[in-house]
DNA sequence: TATGAATGAGTCTTCATTCAT
DNA sequence: CATGAATGAAGACTCATTCAT
């Protein structure tokens, strides 16, 4: 377990490149350096397959110093994956019924916008949110239950408020399901137009602005009680 | 010295009539049982989680008899997951224009239910496709997203198909990203109440005949050029 | 953590020897070879510099199949100590007071005898028992106490029941702390005789009689009320 | 431009006197404070588990001012062992046969309180002395050996000297023998009293008048010709 | 067919030591 | 003198896969 070094202990290393450490370091943290070159490995070789060594080499540093950062292979996951999940959040706000407030329709409308605009950002992260999280193990199931049911806390709060106002059908429908529903042709979209390719490639490109009309235009015919005039 | 080829997994001889001692040891072929120790321990463990040893110790075998039926751990949760595919495959069926049969939409809802029929029949199968399978490696990825890619097609087809016949608007919404919106909703769904929990705990349930309305109703309300009569 | 070979997993191994695997095990169980093969490590390098790939190499097996055999380096350790530490404790037998008995004297002797022959027949595992095991954790500081807590019961035990017997001298000395110092003769001379040389080392080489006779008698002369006739 | 030094952990400065800042800084030489508190750590989690930065948080020193100071980890250790040998084999002299000089007896009880004293003062470093440093490497082996060595030569030739003098019964025991069983009395008693219990917690405490006598009466009735009178 | 002992490549993690500032 | 970020060698342990019987 404990190295024992028996003897002198002089053992000089040369740095390969003439950099010093500081000026490596300055361009942006290190910590920061090992987060995104860990997104990379994750993101191109999956989370179990991408190893401390993938994430090392690509971020240029010593075995040591990931673990000066970061306690454990886990541990840099879930920080990329908590803080994604709490930016989105942070974006999506309850719809207001204030008097002066736009329409709830435009609210929505905005709040899809402002998902979509973090998503469009992140496609690296959406790549661990809709694929490599996913059944990973129970902690990180137990916290995307979380999330996404606070997704569905807002959309179906959204729908009841609707149901009251007497713009969404009232039917027999649940609203959790239709809920369900929503979010799904989100992550569904997301998970076609916005995983994995890395931008610029031209294939699987999401026309951002068809996007949110299909998603509006579609969630919302199917849920208003009249087609909209 | 003639060598017996030591791969390959034979097939399981099935044998309708008169079974023998042997036969009658292993009413269900070592290869199912196998095949059930498997996914048990894939759905209670996940995929890398889960060790040869979960599966042998389930399937009370030894560890050399499992390598005599399957190759690998991956070549069992390949077996496993391409037979449920080709199975909710082979339950879709294209929406028929011959003169005498059903309306398009009895034709999708019968499709939508014999879908609902198989999965909800596996549950554990559920958990391996809509979770474990998920980012599990190219390999995987490139065969869901056939799967996938195979349903966006019929469900597309059956939209362009409406719009033709006048019964689906054909306003400026890309059937693609429409066809993305269905097959999600029924996915989310599906991963909501159909996933994990094991049949009979009473929670999570899925009410079958709400499901299927939910899925249809919301979805072509939102299709359909105007509401249904 | 887990392995994924990704592809064909052939990948034979040649047997660099020609003996086949029976051969090599009849000789003696691989886990008799393994502990023999730690105790050499342990004896050689100390606990800690002793290495796994010390004793599979000296063991001539591979890394897998050490674990096969024991939990942990430590795991062989405790085992390879604990045994010992139970092999002496039951040579060990109570100053019997039975009617036919040998001389309480005799008896002592015998004891003493018998501990010798144990420890002169291993002298690897005194070097463990006196200077591996020795402060290395809680949990052997713990193992050690309570051994040589009986050892020094059952002196102390041996005392007492002299001086009742009018034997040994009842000035004011505390039995417990006589029991320490026959211990610790008895401890210091295997240290010094019977620790680390390899038998027929020539140095450092133990005259059993002589240490038989030295022990009885410088004990019992220091503490029987008047010298012996 | 002066950077104002931006940690700390100094310790708090009482300034009754007027010594200068720098002095007052270090009370105790930071040389001391490392050895204080490397000391600390190998008494309390063993030589192994204590790591550097147990060393270095208990002195309130950065991690490169530990090596500003000393070459290793060992090194401290050693220097710790090292100086307390020293005092112990400063304290023991060779018995005086000078016309004046007091009875072999009372000089041999000097010695024994002189090292008694010396060893009660010092309990963390008897834990290194009897335990940390036993089986830790060759090096340190060889260290004990010449000091015990040292030792033994001295009750060796105070034996011998008493044989001579017809103090000592001169049968055929191997003075040195007797020496080993004299040394490993003393080891052992201050072994189960004089190690590792804090002082001041009541259990474990050594009565020293005690201790002095059973060594001394002890060993001298073993080992002189006729009871002492 | 069936067995299970044996294999060893591959991974994570620790920690004494260095050195640019 | 002092600092502490960075280093990387070294070690323990896992587990899918093989193959002699």
């Amino acid at each position: 377990m404990a190295r024992v070094p028996k003897s002198d202990g002089r053992n000089p290393r040369k740095r390969p490149d003439g950099r010093s450490l500081r000026a490596r370091r300055q361009r942006k943290s290190r910590r920061a350096q090992v987060l995104e070159s860990a997104l990379t490995a994750f993101v191109e070789k999956g989370y179990h397959a991408a190893s401390i060594t993938d994430i090392i080499t690509g971020a240029s540093i010593a075995r040591g110093t990931f673990y000066l950062y970061f306690e454990s292979k886990r541990a840099v996951f879930e920080e990329l994956l908590g803080g994604y999940l709490k930016r989105i959040s942070e974006v999506v706000s309850r719809v207001s019924l204030e008097p002066g407030a736009p329409s709830p329709e435009a609210q929505l409308s905005a709040n899809v916008n402002r998902v979509l605009d973090v998503l469009s950002a992140n496609q690296g992260l959406n790549e661990l949110l809709l694929r490599q999280a996913v059944g990973l193990d129970a902690d990180f199931d137990h916290k995307l239950d979380e999330f996404y049911g606070r997704l569905l806390d807002y959309i179906q709060g959204a729908l009841d408020l609707g149901q009251r106002m007497g713009m969404v059908r009232a039917d027999d429908l649940d609203t959790r399901l239709l809920a369900t529903c929503v979010l799904g042709s989100v992550k569904e979209l997301v998970n076609q137009y916005l995983v994995g390719d890395r931008p610029g490639e031209g294939e699987g490109e999401l026309d951002r602005d068809m996007a949110v009309r299909v998603i509006i235009s579609y969630n919302l015919r199917g849920i208003l009680q009249s087609p909209v005039a």
